[in-house]
DNA sequence: TATTGTTATACTCTATAACTATA
DNA sequence: TATAGTTATAGAGTATAACAATA
């Protein structure tokens, strides 16, 4: 089958190589059961204690009305920890149990495992490269005029 | 909020990537209700006449099964024609009509701004080596040893 | 036996609107 | 009024199992 010039698209790059990106990562962190969203989720908190759902939401791009439930279930397995704020009756304030830091120190781990196929694969001179060219995309307007 | 370490991750720079870059194309062909898997498909055809389901959907790596409700949609807005194979009774010819043929011109036309955008934003030289590092990432061997 | 296309089903991710309680 | 968190809902995308017709 003739791909061309489909395979001279970056949109479509970049889901093949997403895809197989996410499968090596979900195939890494089998044992542990996080998907690369509540991974992310785990690390903002960790990085951010007393951040609120609101905060951690919007830093990951996701709705804060989807983001109830990836929350909860990890409040559920006891991985994270919600105090009400003292300040503002509206607001959870977020952090990591001790199980949950002791699960994300796992999983940073196996995190790195991932990477450094990565780096196998493209040469961490390329690695760092391919970082900067992928920051350098997100920053396409959103609007673009026409 | 602080990101780090997450923005050194390749998956997430991945996924912010492709979160806008999708939506700059599908923002660019709203016009023509085509999203990037129909996009695909119309293109794959064009280039691939006489392919069959299985050979599209393999070729894209969808699954056949997803693949019927797609295949249909496009047949239904008679941009795609399926013939029954002479030789094989069990498989459909994919082309597609003078409608799916126009409606594609179209559909390229506005994809090479979109991806003219994404030129305006790197530079062509690296537009390319970065085709290149995401084509090295998709092959990444799928079941890693550890 | 194996393959093509199909149906049914389920799970994830995402998007939106509307609600509540607070501010 | 505006914001934090919530509920409900709907649309995509994706995965698997099972089937009929055909090879």
């Amino acid at each position: 089958m003739k791909l061309t010039p489909l395979d001279g698209f970056v949109g479509y790059a970049l889901r093949r190589a997403q895809s197989v990106i996410f499968a090596d990562f979900n195939h890494t962190l089998a044992g542990l059961n996080l998907r690369p969203g509540q991974f992310a989720v785990l690390l903002l908190i960790d990085q951010n204690p007393g951040a609120s759902q609101s905060n951690v939401s919007a830093a990951l791009g996701i709705q804060k009305a989807n983001f109830v439930a990836t929350i909860a279930d990890l409040e559920n397995r006891q991985l994270v920890r919600r105090r009400k704020s003292d300040s503002d009756a509206r607001t959870y304030l977020l952090s990591l149990t001790a199980g949950g830091r002791e699960l994300l120190r796992r999983a940073v781990e196996l995190q790195s495992l991932h990477e450094s196929r990565i780096t196998a694969l493209l040469g961490e001179d390329e690695r760092l490269r391919l970082l900067d060219l992928l920051e350098r995309l997100a920053r396409l307007p959103c609007n673009p005029s026409k």
